[in-house]
Parts: C-alpha cells; structure tokens; sequence
DNA sequence: ATGAGTGGCCAC
DNA sequence: AAACGTGGCCACTCAT
C-alpha cells in the first residue's frame, strides 16, 4: 500500500461543500468515514475544534470547523454507516458531543483500539501505525508547523499544509482499519470489543470526575511546605547541603564515618529509605522526613489545588490502553497511587481528601447519613489474582481454600501448607503463605521469594517444597504458558500468551517469557475488571462511577441512589460463575476515600 | 530553557 | 534450572 493517488481537498466554498456531498452518497452504505479533528490544543474542556475532516482510502477532505461545520453536520446526519476513528473514544468525539454533534457509540470503530489489541508490543501513535502498513513516509509527517510561526492554536484552517496535513489522517485512518478489521476478527474480537467499549465508560468517568476537599488540601500543603523549608534551612546551616541532593548527602555521611552498601541499579551508591532508616545521623532522619512530605505536598496536594475546576472536581485521565496487561492506567494526577498507608497521618490526608461531592464541607461528621447526603462507594475484588492463580492452576486443594465462607483465604491454605489446624490470623505462617502466593504471581524466584517473606533461604526452599506438592497445577500451568510461549516464537517470532476470556495477545519481552504467568494473572484481573465496569454502566451505575484501581472501582453517588448503587454493586461483581472460584467484592462507603482517621486529621491539620 | 536519564516511592 | 509483575511522577543531574 502507498499513498500515491490520494486527494486531499478543502471545503471553503459552496461549491466544494456539495462536492463533498456528492462524494458521501457515492459511498457505499456497507462502507465507512474516517473522521478526525485538529484542535486548538489537547484539552476536551477549553480548546476548540479548527478543522473536522472526513475521508476514506483515497479523498480526505478538511473542513474549516468556524464557518463550515454545518457540512459536517449534515455529512452527521446523512451518513448511516460505520465511523471510523483513532482514539474517537477519547478524543474526537468528545469534542464533537461537546459542539452538539453525536455519533453514536455503536457505529463508531477505532484503529487506536485494534492496534492495542492486534500487536500490543507496537506503537499505537496513528503516524507511527501509517508508517508500518500505510506508507513508509506517513511516519515521517506531522512537523507541519516547523518554521513557521504559527501554533496550533492560531495557524490559519487555510494555511496549505496544515489542511492537508488535516485531510490526510482520516485517510491513514481508513486504511488502518482495513489493515485491522480482518486481523482483530480472526484473532481477538473480544478483546478489541472490550477495549471499546471500556473508553466510552472511562471517558465518561473522567469527565464525572473526583470531588476534593481543596480547602484542607491548602491548609495541608501550606504546612508541609513549611516544614520543608525549615529543613533546608537547617541542612544548609549545619551541613551546607540540599536535603534533596542524594550524592552530596551520601558524601556528607560517608565523611561522617558511615559506610554505604546498598547499590542502585546502575551501581551508584542508593540513599533509599531503608538505607536512610538504618543511618543513626541526625541529617538522615531530616532527609527522609523531608522526602516524604515533599512527595506528598507536590505530588498531590500542590495539583489538587492548582488543578481542581470551580466546583473541585479533579479530571484525571484514565489510560485504558498503557498497560501491556491491559491494566488501566490514571495521570494528572495518578489517583490509583495515593498513600494508603494508616500508620503515617500525612499520607493518608492525602488520600481522606477525596470525598464525596454531594456533601457540603461544613457537614459534620456525626450528621453525615450516606442515604441523604451523599457518599462515596468503593468496591473491591478479594483476592482476585490468587482467585485466577487458583483458577489457572485447576488445583482442587487450592480451588477449596476460597470456598470456605468464614475462613480467610490464607488461613486455609497456610493450614493445608504446614498441616496445622490451630493457624490463625496472626500467626507469621499465615504471612509467609500470602507472601508465596503473590511471588507466585509475579513471577519470583527462590531468592526474592525468601527475602520478601524475610525467611532463611533453605526454610524457603523447604515452603516451596511443600507448595509445589501440594499444589502441582501451579507448575503445570506456569510449564504449559512458557512451552506454548515458545513454540510461537518459533513460528511467529514473538512470544505470547493468550487472555482466555478474550484471545487477546500478552507480549513478553525476550528473555522475560517469565513475566507471561503474571501476565495472564494481572492481565485477566484487568480484563475482568474491565468487563464488571461494563456490566455497571448496563446496571446504570455509569453516572458516578469516577475511577478503576485495578481490582476496585469507585462511585460518587447521591443520597437517594446510595443503596440501590451499592446493592447493584454487590450483585455485578460478586460472581460464581465466571471462573471456577467464587469472585468476591466488598462494598465499602464514606464521605471520604481512606476514611479512617477523618475529622481527627482535619483538627490535626488545624493545630 | 528544555529534555532524557536516574533514583526514589506510592499504589495494586 | 531459574526468573518478583504493572504503572505515574517527583527532584535531581547532566546534556543539548
């Protein structure tokens, strides 16, 4: 395929606008558009629409958005076919519903989606994916700009290149999707269905938003900060350092007596918390306290209240597509990485400063009724990627521990482990076991298993031993998916696992065909994940559902629909069916996210 | 001034 | 036989 013969063609006449209504009704009805907008800039709340094009394989046309997007308004209206998009989902038509143009959800298809879906390990990027299958120099475009003075703002819809640059991407587009269309039908249909289907609910989140409390926000970073600086102020006069500046404080500390031992990966001496703890010097406990509440305060605090809109509501972007094991992904700010940890309060402010929109601030805690005010609903899966280890492994013993309705998880598999009835919650055995089972998933070793579970190597060895025993299927499966990743290699020089709820494709990196077991682990959580939002938006949760952690999804719900959203909640994602454990979820609510310590922080806070 | 790379660290 | 996974984002350093 090349690009040789296309049309490009501007709409800035009468006379061109019915030529390209001419052009749409000799389209076949089974065909379909490429769409695709350039804009101002990349925001879907404040930049503008500048140019709407439309195309197929071989005529793209641009149409100035200011004074002619009534053409594309009747193209909206008179096209009864498929739309086809790159990132339309989260973008394009976004903008689009925002100017009072809708396309439906299902005529739309996009060729951001199949390219995630059909070759994982490529880039997504519309030019780079032109460049592999449409023409080589599609690759090379996109610096129209490049000496001129214009920006993408103000260049004008006419300035020739820019137009054409325009007109071309919906051509690309196109013939993306006809390169696609067969491979996503013959390979994973589920997959690409699923993916798509995800980012009009996600985008939908995102625009729904999480509420903060900016008000606390502002109290809590104003004295951070002021802790901050006073840090600094000390390091400077007693040791003429930056707290921040690593090396100088190792040499300061090394000149001081102490020696390093810890490397970092590129063998430079580390200076990471566990380093610092160990250090009795004054300027190391500064130096961590320093780090952790800088963290917090820019990090978070800092973008809650430069970044919240007028009614407090944070936007951040959901990435559905980042991950290679089809985990989502949130930036601006990263809402799925807030402290959680109970035993430090100035972490876990940052999280309690999500809360419920519904709720006025002045609220007090004591009259605060989820049913009348408002709350927030957390849902989370239990155990959900030791209920798929279980599952993929087909082990009855271990498929039994998740059946026990009274009976912790672990508790019953450190009993079978160690052949011991009286082992309860607290006892260490219980740790070991839950540690074995996520080194399992991830894929660890004999070594990092017995460090992480902070046991001798040979007791290691010995748990192992018996797990393997008693669990084989753990093996078998973990053979099985390294076997078969390596017979593709062979005979499509790529190694892969397949997600058995979609077909989808799990692309390893060579001489990591290990990471393909926790691939399919994380991978199928996602993707379970994934289908559970799906079925709330059918359940009518849509509305406030505002943002996936993994194996949780979060809702912002009204007084009057508090215990209906939580009964549809509990209904959705507990499941017996799907897998050969029961699937579990918990429903928690609040009037913040964390929750726990509450007004006591804000007081905290106060003093 | 901007950008890439590093180290560090939070989550699941 | 042996192999801990996936992300985002900050401060800092060194390069252009």
């Amino acid at each position: 395929m090349s690009l040789d013969g296309v049309q490009l063609k501007l709409v800035d006449s009468i006379d061109q606008a019915y030529d390209l209504l001419r052009w749409l009704d000799e389209r076949r009805p089974l065909d379909a558009l490429g769409l695709d907008l350039e804009t101002t800039g990349l925001s879907r709340q404040t930049d503008r629409i500048k140019l709407a094009q439309i195309g197929d394989g071989m005529t793209g046309w641009a149409i100035p958005w200011h004074h002619w997007n009534g053409v594309l308004r009747d193209v909206v209206k008179r096209w009864k076919g498929r739309w086809i998009t790159h990132n339309g989902p989260g973008f394009d038509l976004v903008f689009l519903r925002r100017a009072g143009v809708d396309i439906p959800q299902h005529l739309v298809d996009d060729t951001m989606v199949r390219s995630a879906v059909n070759e994982p390990h490529m880039s997504k990027g519309l030019k780079q994916q032109a460049g592999r299958h449409v023409d080589a120099a599609a690759g090379g475009l996109g610096e129209v700009l490049k000496g001129t003075a214009w920006t993408w703002e103000n260049v004008p819809e006419t300035f020739g290149p820019y137009w054409q640059y325009g007109a071309l991407d919906p051509i690309l587009t196109y013939r993306l999707e006809e390169y696609h269309r067969p491979i996503t039908e013959r390979e994973s249909q589920r997959a690409y269905d699923l993916e798509l289907a995800t980012q009009f609910v996600t985008e939908r989140m995102e625009r729904y938003g999480a509420h903060v409390d900016r008000e606390a926000a502002r109290v809590a970073y104003e004295k951070f900060i002021r802790f901050c600086l006073e840090v600094e102020k000390w390091c400077q006069l007693n040791y003429s350092v930056k707290p921040g500046s690593n090396q100088a404080v190792v040499q300061i500390l090394q000149n001081a007596g102490h020696t390093f031992s810890k490397a970092t990966a590129t063998g430079a001496v580390a200076l990471d918390a566990d380093v610092l703890e160990g250090i009795s010097h004054p300027l190391a406990q500064q130096v961590l306290a320093r780090r952790q509440l800088q963290k917090l305060a820019s990090t978070y605090l800092r973008f809650y209240i430069d970044n919240a809109d007028t009614d407090d509501l944070l936007h951040p972007s959901i990435n559905t597509l980042a991950a290679r094991t089809s985990r989502m992904s949130v930036s601006e700010p990263n809402m799925q990485n807030l402290p959680r940890q109970v035993t430090n309060d100035a972490a876990d402010l940052v999280r309690n400063m999500i809360t419920c929109r519904y709720v006025t601030r002045d609220l007090a805690e004591d009259t605060w009724r989820p049913t009348v005010h408002g709350s927030l609903l957390m849902c989370d899966f239990a155990q959900i990627e030791m209920r798929l280890l279980a599952h993929f492994s087909g082990d009855q013993a271990m498929i039994d521990a998740f059946s026990y309705s009274d009976l912790d998880f672990f508790i019953a598999l450190a009993r079978q482990i160690y052949q011991d009835e009286t082992i309860t919650k607290k006892d260490p055995r219980r740790q070991i076991t839950k540690i074995s089972g996520y080194a399992k998933i991830y894929g660890a070793g004999l070594r990092k298993f017995a460090q992480s579970a902070g046991i001798p190597e040979a007791q290691a060895r010995e748990f192992l031993r018996r797990f393997d025993a008693l669990y084989p299927g753990v093996q078998r499966f973990t053979n099985d998916t390294l076997n078969e990743a390596f017979e593709r290699q062979k005979t499509d020089g790529l190694a892969y696992a397949r997600s058995p709820f979609t077909n989808r494709r799990f692309v390893a990196d060579s001489r990591k065909e290990f990471a393909l077991i926790n691939y399919l682990i994380q991978g199928s959580a996602a993707e379970i994940l994934k289908m559970k939002i799906l079925e709330l938006d059918a359940a009518g949760l849509g509305p406030w559902m505002f943002l996936p952690v993994h194996d949780e999804v979060l809702l912002d719900v009204p007084g009057e629909h508090v215990l209906d959203a939580a009964e549809t909640l509990q209904h959705v994602m507990n499941d017996d069916q799907l897998i050969s454990v029961p699937l579990r979820a918990e429903v928690s609510y609040g009037r913040r996210w964390g929750s726990k310590l509450d007004w006591v922080q804000e007081k905290v806070l106060a003093a």
